[in-house]
DNA sequence: ACAAAAGTGTTATAAGTACACCCATGG
DNA sequence: CCATGGGTGTACTTATAACACTTTTGT
Protein backbone atom coordinates (compact mmCIF):
# COMPACT_ATOMS: atom_id res chain seq x y z
CA UNK A 1 0.00 0.00 0.00
CA UNK A 2 2.71 2.34 0.78
CA UNK A 3 5.16 3.13 -1.54
CA UNK A 4 3.07 2.27 -4.60
CA UNK A 5 0.90 5.36 -3.89
CA UNK A 6 3.81 7.64 -4.94
CA UNK A 7 3.36 7.85 -8.46
CA UNK A 8 -0.48 8.61 -8.72
CA UNK A 9 -1.22 12.20 -9.43
CA UNK A 10 -4.20 12.50 -7.53
CA UNK A 11 -5.40 10.86 -3.99
CA UNK A 12 -6.40 7.38 -3.95
CA UNK A 13 -9.50 5.93 -2.08
CA UNK A 14 -9.56 3.56 0.89
CA UNK A 15 -12.06 2.16 2.95
CA UNK A 16 -11.51 1.76 6.92
CA UNK A 17 -14.52 0.23 8.92
CA UNK A 18 -15.30 0.73 12.27
CA UNK A 19 -16.81 -2.76 13.32
CA UNK A 20 -19.02 -2.40 16.62
CA UNK A 21 -19.99 -5.40 19.11
CA UNK A 22 -20.71 -5.08 22.96
CA UNK A 23 -19.02 -7.97 25.01
CA UNK A 24 -18.86 -8.42 28.30
CA UNK A 25 -21.25 -5.52 28.85
CA UNK A 26 -19.29 -3.07 27.13
CA UNK A 27 -19.44 -1.36 23.56
CA UNK A 28 -15.81 -2.76 22.08
CA UNK A 29 -14.34 -2.11 18.53
CA UNK A 30 -12.00 -4.45 16.57
CA UNK A 31 -8.74 -3.33 15.58
CA UNK A 32 -5.85 -4.33 14.07
CA UNK A 33 -2.32 -4.14 15.20
CA UNK A 34 0.10 -1.79 13.09
CA UNK A 35 3.57 -3.46 11.69
CA UNK A 36 4.62 -0.16 9.21
CA UNK A 37 6.57 2.43 10.86
CA UNK A 38 6.10 5.16 11.43
CA UNK A 39 3.58 3.40 14.01
CA UNK A 40 5.53 0.93 16.44
CA UNK A 41 3.46 -1.67 17.46
CA UNK A 42 1.70 -0.20 19.93
CA UNK A 43 -0.31 1.08 17.45
CA UNK A 44 -3.52 0.03 16.56
CA UNK A 45 -6.08 0.70 13.22
CA UNK A 46 -9.53 -0.43 12.32
CA UNK A 47 -9.70 -2.81 9.57
CA UNK A 48 -9.29 -0.91 6.06
CA UNK A 49 -7.78 -0.88 2.63
CA UNK A 50 -7.55 0.35 -0.92
CA UNK A 51 -10.60 0.14 -3.61
CA UNK A 52 -9.95 -1.73 -6.19
CA UNK A 53 -10.67 -0.28 -9.69
CA UNK A 54 -13.49 -2.38 -10.64
CA UNK A 55 -14.93 -2.77 -7.21
CA UNK A 56 -17.88 0.10 -5.96
CA UNK A 57 -16.44 1.92 -2.42
CA UNK A 58 -19.72 -0.10 -0.59
CA UNK A 59 -18.30 -3.53 -2.04
CA UNK A 60 -14.41 -2.60 -0.88
CA UNK A 61 -16.07 -1.93 2.52
CA UNK A 62 -18.18 -5.26 2.72
CA UNK A 63 -15.09 -7.43 1.40
CA UNK A 64 -12.86 -6.18 4.02
CA UNK A 65 -15.46 -6.65 6.49
CA UNK A 66 -15.83 -10.10 5.63
CA UNK A 67 -12.43 -11.01 5.33
CA UNK A 68 -11.88 -9.79 9.36
CA UNK A 69 -15.12 -11.42 10.87
CA UNK A 70 -16.02 -14.04 8.68
CA UNK A 71 -19.65 -12.96 9.34
CA UNK A 72 -22.46 -12.08 6.86
CA UNK A 73 -25.60 -10.20 6.82
CA UNK A 74 -23.80 -7.50 9.33
CA UNK A 75 -25.38 -4.27 9.06
CA UNK A 76 -22.92 -2.28 7.13
CA UNK A 77 -23.30 1.53 6.73
CA UNK A 78 -21.17 4.75 5.18
CA UNK A 79 -19.93 7.08 8.16
CA UNK A 80 -17.49 10.05 6.89
CA UNK A 81 -15.54 10.93 4.46
CA UNK A 82 -12.09 11.24 5.53
CA UNK A 83 -9.88 13.44 3.19
CA UNK A 84 -6.83 15.54 5.00
CA UNK A 85 -3.52 15.82 3.23
CA UNK A 86 -1.41 14.33 5.89
CA UNK A 87 -3.69 11.48 7.60
CA UNK A 88 -1.45 8.93 6.36
CA UNK A 89 2.02 9.07 6.25
CA UNK A 90 2.42 6.32 3.53
CA UNK A 91 0.88 8.74 1.07
CA UNK A 92 -2.22 10.84 -0.17
CA UNK A 93 -5.50 8.04 0.89
CA UNK A 94 -8.69 9.59 1.14
CA UNK A 95 -10.85 7.39 3.32
CA UNK A 96 -14.45 6.31 3.32
CA UNK A 97 -15.17 5.08 6.55
CA UNK A 98 -18.24 2.78 7.69
CA UNK A 99 -19.63 1.13 10.58
CA UNK A 100 -20.46 -2.30 10.89
CA UNK A 101 -22.37 -4.05 14.12
CA UNK A 102 -22.55 -7.32 14.79
CA UNK A 103 -24.56 -9.35 16.85
CA UNK A 104 -22.72 -10.23 20.41
CA UNK A 105 -23.27 -13.55 20.10
CA UNK A 106 -21.41 -14.32 16.78
CA UNK A 107 -18.64 -13.04 18.04
CA UNK A 108 -16.37 -15.28 20.42
CA UNK A 109 -16.54 -17.63 17.63
CA UNK A 110 -14.86 -15.57 14.58
CA UNK A 111 -11.96 -13.27 14.50
CA UNK A 112 -9.83 -12.95 17.45
CA UNK A 113 -8.48 -16.39 16.82
CA UNK A 114 -7.27 -16.49 13.61
CA UNK A 115 -5.16 -13.46 14.18
CA UNK A 116 -2.81 -12.66 17.42
CA UNK A 117 -3.27 -9.42 16.05
CA UNK A 118 -6.97 -8.98 15.71
CA UNK A 119 -8.10 -7.78 19.00
CA UNK A 120 -11.39 -6.36 20.20
CA UNK A 121 -10.93 -3.00 22.49
CA UNK A 122 -13.64 -1.38 24.83
CA UNK A 123 -14.81 2.08 23.55
CA UNK A 124 -13.26 3.58 26.93
CA UNK A 125 -10.15 2.55 26.72
CA UNK A 126 -8.73 2.66 23.30
CA UNK A 127 -5.03 1.69 22.38
CA UNK A 128 -3.08 4.25 20.25
CA UNK A 129 -4.38 4.48 16.95
CA UNK A 130 -2.88 5.36 14.01
CA UNK A 131 -3.83 7.52 10.77
CA UNK A 132 -6.77 9.44 12.08
CA UNK A 133 -8.43 6.70 13.30
CA UNK A 134 -9.41 7.97 16.87
CA UNK A 135 -11.52 10.90 14.82
CA UNK A 136 -13.00 7.98 12.72
CA UNK A 137 -13.87 5.98 15.47
CA UNK A 138 -15.51 8.82 17.55
CA UNK A 139 -17.23 9.16 14.85
CA UNK A 140 -18.78 6.16 14.56
CA UNK A 141 -19.53 6.18 18.03
CA UNK A 142 -21.73 9.50 18.30
CA UNK A 143 -23.48 7.88 15.09
CA UNK A 144 -24.30 4.94 16.76
CA UNK A 145 -25.80 6.57 19.43
CA UNK A 146 -27.85 8.99 17.32
CA UNK A 147 -28.78 6.52 15.18
CA UNK A 148 -30.19 4.03 17.86
CA UNK A 149 -32.49 6.61 19.31
CA UNK A 150 -34.52 7.11 16.18
CA UNK A 151 -33.99 3.55 14.15
CA UNK A 152 -34.38 0.14 14.92
CA UNK A 153 -30.78 -0.36 13.85
CA UNK A 154 -30.08 -2.10 17.76
CA UNK A 155 -31.44 -5.59 15.79
CA UNK A 156 -28.18 -6.12 14.49
CA UNK A 157 -26.97 -5.96 18.01
CA UNK A 158 -28.42 -8.82 19.22
CA UNK A 159 -28.89 -12.26 18.58
CA UNK A 160 -32.46 -13.49 17.07
CA UNK A 161 -33.93 -13.55 19.95
CA UNK A 162 -33.62 -12.14 22.99
CA UNK A 163 -34.70 -10.72 26.71
CA UNK A 164 -36.29 -6.75 27.27
CA UNK A 165 -33.78 -6.81 29.64
CA UNK A 166 -30.78 -7.14 26.95
CA UNK A 167 -32.19 -5.59 24.67
CA UNK A 168 -32.47 -2.45 27.52
CA UNK A 169 -28.84 -2.93 28.85
CA UNK A 170 -27.90 -2.49 25.22
CA UNK A 171 -29.32 0.94 25.08
CA UNK A 172 -27.79 1.88 28.13
CA UNK A 173 -24.55 0.74 27.40
CA UNK A 174 -24.27 2.86 24.22
CA UNK A 175 -26.00 5.75 25.48
CA UNK A 176 -24.09 5.34 28.89
CA UNK A 177 -27.08 6.38 30.74
CA UNK A 178 -29.38 4.39 32.78
CA UNK A 179 -33.41 3.89 31.65
CA UNK A 180 -36.45 3.39 33.68
CA UNK A 181 -37.42 -0.15 32.90
CA UNK A 182 -41.39 0.76 32.41
CA UNK A 183 -40.67 3.70 30.43
CA UNK A 184 -38.48 1.68 28.10
CA UNK A 185 -40.85 -1.09 27.64
CA UNK A 186 -43.90 1.11 26.85
CA UNK A 187 -41.96 3.25 23.89
CA UNK A 188 -40.58 -0.19 22.41
CA UNK A 189 -43.63 -1.58 22.40
CA UNK A 190 -45.71 1.19 21.32
CA UNK A 191 -43.45 1.44 17.89
CA UNK A 192 -44.49 -2.05 17.01
CA UNK A 193 -41.02 -3.98 16.45
CA UNK A 194 -40.74 -6.64 18.54
CA UNK A 195 -42.60 -10.11 18.32
CA UNK A 196 -42.95 -11.97 21.48
CA UNK A 197 -41.36 -16.14 20.88
CA UNK A 198 -43.11 -18.22 22.73
CA UNK A 199 -39.90 -19.46 24.51
CA UNK A 200 -39.00 -18.46 28.15
CA UNK A 201 -35.08 -18.31 28.97
CA UNK A 202 -34.72 -20.40 32.06
CA UNK A 203 -31.55 -21.17 33.76
CA UNK A 204 -31.46 -18.05 35.95
CA UNK A 205 -31.81 -18.18 40.00
CA UNK A 206 -34.75 -15.87 39.01
CA UNK A 207 -38.09 -15.56 37.52
CA UNK A 208 -37.34 -16.35 33.66
CA UNK A 209 -37.95 -13.85 30.81
CA UNK A 210 -39.68 -13.85 28.35
CA UNK A 211 -37.87 -14.33 24.41
CA UNK A 212 -38.35 -11.84 21.86
CA UNK A 213 -37.20 -11.11 17.95
CA UNK A 214 -37.28 -7.86 16.10
CA UNK A 215 -40.07 -8.09 13.55
CA UNK A 216 -38.90 -6.18 10.65
CA UNK A 217 -34.36 -6.80 10.56
CA UNK A 218 -34.01 -4.09 7.62
CA UNK A 219 -33.35 -0.53 9.32
CA UNK A 220 -36.39 1.24 10.29
CA UNK A 221 -37.05 5.31 10.58
CA UNK A 222 -39.24 4.73 14.23
CA UNK A 223 -38.42 7.39 17.30
CA UNK A 224 -37.43 4.96 20.16
CA UNK A 225 -36.40 7.16 23.03
CA UNK B 1 -10.25 15.07 -16.64
CA UNK B 2 -11.36 12.67 -18.70
CA UNK B 3 -8.40 10.70 -20.38
CA UNK B 4 -6.06 11.14 -17.94
CA UNK B 5 -7.86 9.05 -15.81
CA UNK B 6 -6.88 5.67 -17.61
CA UNK B 7 -3.65 5.40 -16.33
CA UNK B 8 -4.33 5.03 -12.60
CA UNK B 9 -4.68 1.73 -10.68
CA UNK B 10 -7.05 2.74 -8.19
CA UNK B 11 -9.85 5.38 -8.19
CA UNK B 12 -9.48 8.85 -7.81
CA UNK B 13 -11.19 11.54 -6.03
CA UNK B 14 -13.51 14.38 -6.92
CA UNK B 15 -15.96 16.57 -5.14
CA UNK B 16 -19.57 17.70 -5.98
CA UNK B 17 -21.06 20.67 -4.58
CA UNK B 18 -25.30 20.64 -4.33
CA UNK B 19 -25.75 24.09 -3.84
CA UNK B 20 -28.67 25.35 -2.73
CA UNK B 21 -30.76 28.73 -1.97
CA UNK B 22 -34.44 30.14 -1.79
CA UNK B 23 -35.03 32.21 -4.74
CA UNK B 24 -38.42 32.82 -6.15
CA UNK B 25 -40.35 30.96 -3.39
CA UNK B 26 -38.77 27.80 -4.52
CA UNK B 27 -36.00 25.73 -3.63
CA UNK B 28 -33.09 26.08 -6.27
CA UNK B 29 -30.10 24.19 -7.32
CA UNK B 30 -26.90 25.54 -8.30
CA UNK B 31 -26.05 23.41 -12.36
CA UNK B 32 -23.76 23.80 -14.83
CA UNK B 33 -24.64 22.65 -18.47
CA UNK B 34 -22.42 19.32 -19.58
CA UNK B 35 -20.51 19.79 -23.07
CA UNK B 36 -18.79 16.54 -22.92
CA UNK B 37 -19.68 13.28 -24.72
CA UNK B 38 -21.84 10.91 -24.03
CA UNK B 39 -23.54 14.03 -22.47
CA UNK B 40 -25.41 15.99 -24.67
CA UNK B 41 -26.11 19.65 -24.39
CA UNK B 42 -29.24 18.60 -22.62
CA UNK B 43 -27.64 17.37 -19.38
CA UNK B 44 -26.83 19.45 -16.18
CA UNK B 45 -24.75 18.76 -13.44
CA UNK B 46 -23.87 19.92 -9.85
CA UNK B 47 -20.81 21.76 -10.06
CA UNK B 48 -17.48 19.60 -8.97
CA UNK B 49 -13.88 18.68 -9.93
CA UNK B 50 -10.61 16.51 -8.70
CA UNK B 51 -9.65 17.00 -5.82
CA UNK B 52 -5.74 17.89 -5.73
CA UNK B 53 -2.71 16.15 -3.98
CA UNK B 54 -2.23 18.51 -1.87
CA UNK B 55 -5.22 19.82 -1.02
CA UNK B 56 -7.54 17.98 1.37
CA UNK B 57 -11.02 16.88 0.56
CA UNK B 58 -13.02 20.11 2.76
CA UNK B 59 -10.80 22.50 0.44
CA UNK B 60 -11.57 21.23 -2.58
CA UNK B 61 -14.96 21.46 -2.26
CA UNK B 62 -14.77 25.38 -0.64
CA UNK B 63 -12.47 25.81 -3.77
CA UNK B 64 -15.33 24.65 -6.19
CA UNK B 65 -17.75 26.84 -3.97
CA UNK B 66 -15.96 29.90 -3.93
CA UNK B 67 -15.40 29.46 -7.91
CA UNK B 68 -18.78 28.46 -8.62
CA UNK B 69 -20.01 31.64 -6.62
CA UNK B 70 -18.10 33.54 -5.90
CA UNK B 71 -19.48 34.03 -1.99
CA UNK B 72 -17.74 33.55 0.82
CA UNK B 73 -18.81 31.98 4.26
CA UNK B 74 -21.07 29.57 2.70
CA UNK B 75 -22.72 26.67 4.97
CA UNK B 76 -20.70 24.12 3.62
CA UNK B 77 -21.28 20.31 5.31
CA UNK B 78 -20.12 16.61 3.80
CA UNK B 79 -22.84 14.63 2.45
CA UNK B 80 -22.21 11.19 1.01
CA UNK B 81 -20.18 9.57 -0.92
CA UNK B 82 -20.81 7.86 -3.97
CA UNK B 83 -18.61 5.06 -5.07
CA UNK B 84 -20.33 3.03 -7.94
CA UNK B 85 -17.86 1.75 -10.41
CA UNK B 86 -19.85 2.95 -13.60
CA UNK B 87 -21.23 6.43 -11.70
CA UNK B 88 -18.87 8.40 -14.03
CA UNK B 89 -17.90 7.07 -17.69
CA UNK B 90 -15.12 9.23 -18.77
CA UNK B 91 -13.31 6.68 -15.74
CA UNK B 92 -12.93 5.29 -12.04
CA UNK B 93 -13.92 8.51 -10.32
CA UNK B 94 -15.49 8.28 -6.64
CA UNK B 95 -17.15 11.66 -5.29
CA UNK B 96 -17.49 12.91 -2.13
CA UNK B 97 -20.55 14.69 -2.80
CA UNK B 98 -21.06 18.31 -0.38
CA UNK B 99 -23.91 20.47 0.11
CA UNK B 100 -23.76 24.07 0.82
CA UNK B 101 -26.81 26.43 1.28
CA UNK B 102 -26.39 30.12 0.26
CA UNK B 103 -28.40 33.07 1.37
CA UNK B 104 -31.36 34.44 -0.77
CA UNK B 105 -30.57 37.95 -1.19
CA UNK B 106 -26.56 37.69 -2.24
CA UNK B 107 -27.48 35.30 -4.70
CA UNK B 108 -28.56 37.18 -7.50
CA UNK B 109 -25.91 39.27 -7.65
CA UNK B 110 -23.19 36.62 -8.51
CA UNK B 111 -22.53 33.22 -10.68
CA UNK B 112 -25.74 33.27 -13.37
CA UNK B 113 -23.81 36.65 -15.23
CA UNK B 114 -20.65 35.03 -15.64
CA UNK B 115 -21.40 32.25 -17.10
CA UNK B 116 -24.52 31.54 -19.67
CA UNK B 117 -24.26 27.37 -18.08
CA UNK B 118 -24.36 27.74 -14.66
CA UNK B 119 -28.37 28.82 -13.80
CA UNK B 120 -30.32 27.72 -10.74
CA UNK B 121 -33.09 24.91 -11.15
CA UNK B 122 -36.21 24.51 -9.09
CA UNK B 123 -35.78 21.31 -7.18
CA UNK B 124 -38.46 20.21 -8.47
CA UNK B 125 -38.87 20.61 -11.97
CA UNK B 126 -34.40 19.55 -12.42
CA UNK B 127 -33.41 19.35 -16.02
CA UNK B 128 -31.83 16.08 -17.16
CA UNK B 129 -28.74 15.41 -14.93
CA UNK B 130 -25.21 13.60 -15.76
CA UNK B 131 -23.32 11.21 -13.78
CA UNK B 132 -25.61 9.98 -10.06
CA UNK B 133 -26.72 13.18 -9.58
CA UNK B 134 -30.20 12.66 -9.73
CA UNK B 135 -29.43 10.77 -6.43
CA UNK B 136 -27.15 13.26 -5.48
CA UNK B 137 -29.57 15.76 -5.08
CA UNK B 138 -32.15 13.98 -3.82
CA UNK B 139 -30.08 12.86 -1.12
CA UNK B 140 -28.98 16.74 -0.30
CA UNK B 141 -32.42 17.77 -0.23
CA UNK B 142 -33.40 14.78 2.29
CA UNK B 143 -30.44 15.71 4.51
CA UNK B 144 -31.75 19.98 4.21
CA UNK B 145 -35.33 18.80 5.13
CA UNK B 146 -33.87 16.24 7.96
CA UNK B 147 -31.53 19.05 9.61
CA UNK B 148 -33.88 21.56 9.43
CA UNK B 149 -36.06 20.42 11.91
CA UNK B 150 -33.01 19.51 14.56
CA UNK B 151 -30.71 22.43 13.68
CA UNK B 152 -30.48 25.78 13.50
CA UNK B 153 -29.07 25.84 10.06
CA UNK B 154 -31.84 27.93 8.10
CA UNK B 155 -29.88 31.49 9.13
CA UNK B 156 -27.50 30.47 6.19
CA UNK B 157 -30.32 30.76 3.91
CA UNK B 158 -31.30 33.84 5.41
CA UNK B 159 -30.04 37.28 4.88
CA UNK B 160 -28.54 38.80 7.81
CA UNK B 161 -32.19 40.41 8.93
CA UNK B 162 -35.33 39.19 7.99
CA UNK B 163 -39.10 38.85 9.50
CA UNK B 164 -40.65 35.89 11.37
CA UNK B 165 -42.83 35.22 8.17
CA UNK B 166 -39.66 34.96 5.69
CA UNK B 167 -38.04 32.37 8.11
CA UNK B 168 -41.29 30.79 8.31
CA UNK B 169 -41.49 30.63 4.44
CA UNK B 170 -38.39 29.26 4.09
CA UNK B 171 -39.36 26.34 6.69
CA UNK B 172 -42.48 25.79 4.62
CA UNK B 173 -40.87 26.07 1.24
CA UNK B 174 -38.08 22.97 2.32
CA UNK B 175 -40.80 21.00 3.91
CA UNK B 176 -43.32 21.32 1.34
CA UNK B 177 -45.94 21.72 4.09
CA UNK B 178 -48.04 24.37 5.61
CA UNK B 179 -46.89 25.72 9.11
CA UNK B 180 -49.32 27.26 11.97
CA UNK B 181 -48.02 30.90 11.93
CA UNK B 182 -48.04 31.18 16.10
CA UNK B 183 -46.55 27.53 17.06
CA UNK B 184 -43.75 28.07 14.81
CA UNK B 185 -43.26 31.55 16.48
CA UNK B 186 -43.68 29.84 19.95
CA UNK B 187 -40.79 27.14 19.20
CA UNK B 188 -38.75 29.53 17.85
CA UNK B 189 -38.34 31.57 20.26
CA UNK B 190 -38.70 28.50 22.85
CA UNK B 191 -34.97 27.76 21.85
CA UNK B 192 -33.81 31.54 22.09
CA UNK B 193 -31.29 31.42 18.29
CA UNK B 194 -33.39 35.22 17.77
CA UNK B 195 -32.50 38.43 18.63
CA UNK B 196 -34.70 40.82 18.19
CA UNK B 197 -32.85 44.09 15.86
CA UNK B 198 -35.10 47.41 16.92
CA UNK B 199 -35.64 47.56 12.95
CA UNK B 200 -38.74 47.05 11.36
CA UNK B 201 -39.65 46.42 7.66
CA UNK B 202 -41.54 48.98 6.07
CA UNK B 203 -42.73 49.37 2.42
CA UNK B 204 -45.71 47.08 1.92
CA UNK B 205 -49.01 47.93 2.34
CA UNK B 206 -49.47 46.76 5.98
CA UNK B 207 -48.22 46.59 9.03
CA UNK B 208 -44.39 46.56 9.11
CA UNK B 209 -42.43 43.52 10.31
CA UNK B 210 -40.12 43.35 13.06
CA UNK B 211 -36.74 42.06 12.12
CA UNK B 212 -35.02 39.60 13.59
CA UNK B 213 -31.26 37.88 13.39
CA UNK B 214 -30.29 34.83 14.84
CA UNK B 215 -27.77 35.20 17.74
CA UNK B 216 -25.54 32.34 16.96
CA UNK B 217 -25.08 31.99 13.08
CA UNK B 218 -23.09 28.36 14.02
CA UNK B 219 -24.48 25.53 13.16
CA UNK B 220 -26.03 24.21 16.43
CA UNK B 221 -28.33 21.66 17.12
CA UNK B 222 -31.51 22.11 18.66
CA UNK B 223 -34.84 20.95 18.03
CA UNK B 224 -37.33 23.41 16.53
CA UNK B 225 -39.88 21.26 14.64
C1' DA C 1 -37.05 -19.03 52.73
C1' DC C 2 -34.28 -16.13 50.30
C1' DA C 3 -31.95 -13.77 46.58
C1' DA C 4 -32.45 -11.99 42.03
C1' DA C 5 -34.29 -10.44 37.97
C1' DA C 6 -39.11 -10.22 35.54
C1' DG C 7 -43.09 -8.03 35.03
C1' DT C 8 -46.69 -4.49 35.52
C1' DG C 9 -49.94 1.15 36.05
C1' DT C 10 -50.77 5.49 37.56
C1' DT C 11 -49.99 10.29 38.14
C1' DA C 12 -47.74 14.66 37.05
C1' DT C 13 -45.48 17.48 33.91
C1' DA C 14 -44.16 19.06 29.46
C1' DA C 15 -44.69 19.39 24.58
C1' DG C 16 -47.35 19.65 20.56
C1' DT C 17 -51.50 20.93 17.96
C1' DA C 18 -55.56 23.36 16.56
C1' DC C 19 -57.70 27.49 16.13
C1' DA C 20 -59.59 33.32 15.22
C1' DC C 21 -59.31 37.89 15.86
C1' DC C 22 -57.34 42.69 16.09
C1' DC C 23 -53.37 45.78 14.44
C1' DA C 24 -50.60 48.90 11.57
C1' DT C 25 -49.54 50.31 7.29
C1' DG C 26 -49.64 51.97 2.07
C1' DG C 27 -52.34 53.06 -1.48
C1' DC D 1 -61.57 52.99 3.95
C1' DC D 2 -59.90 48.87 2.43
C1' DA D 3 -56.69 45.20 1.38
C1' DT D 4 -52.70 42.96 3.15
C1' DG D 5 -49.71 40.63 6.00
C1' DG D 6 -48.19 41.22 11.22
C1' DG D 7 -48.95 39.99 15.62
C1' DT D 8 -50.96 37.57 19.73
C1' DG D 9 -53.32 33.46 23.70
C1' DT D 10 -55.97 29.61 25.15
C1' DA D 11 -57.84 24.93 25.40
C1' DC D 12 -57.08 20.23 24.13
C1' DT D 13 -54.43 16.28 23.19
C1' DT D 14 -50.45 13.56 23.31
C1' DA D 15 -45.89 12.33 24.90
C1' DT D 16 -42.52 12.05 28.40
C1' DA D 17 -40.90 11.23 33.16
C1' DA D 18 -41.02 9.69 37.79
C1' DC D 19 -41.97 6.18 40.74
C1' DA D 20 -42.70 0.74 43.92
C1' DC D 21 -44.49 -3.45 44.47
C1' DT D 22 -45.66 -8.42 43.24
C1' DT D 23 -44.22 -12.65 40.63
C1' DT D 24 -41.45 -16.54 39.43
C1' DT D 25 -37.74 -19.06 39.49
C1' DG D 26 -33.04 -21.71 41.35
C1' DT D 27 -30.55 -22.81 45.17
Amino acid sequence: MAKTLKKYNYAVIATDIVILTIIKQKLQVLLIKMKKVPYSNNFWAAPGGLVKPDESVDNAAKRQLAQKTGVKNIYLEQLYTFGDVNRDPFGRVVSVAYFALIPSDNVNLKTTKDYGDVQWFPMDSLPKLAYDHKKIIEKANNRLQKKLEYSNIAYSLLPKEFTLTQLQRSYEIILKRRLDKRNFRKKIFSVNLLKKTNKIQRGSANRPAALYEFSKKTAQMVSIL
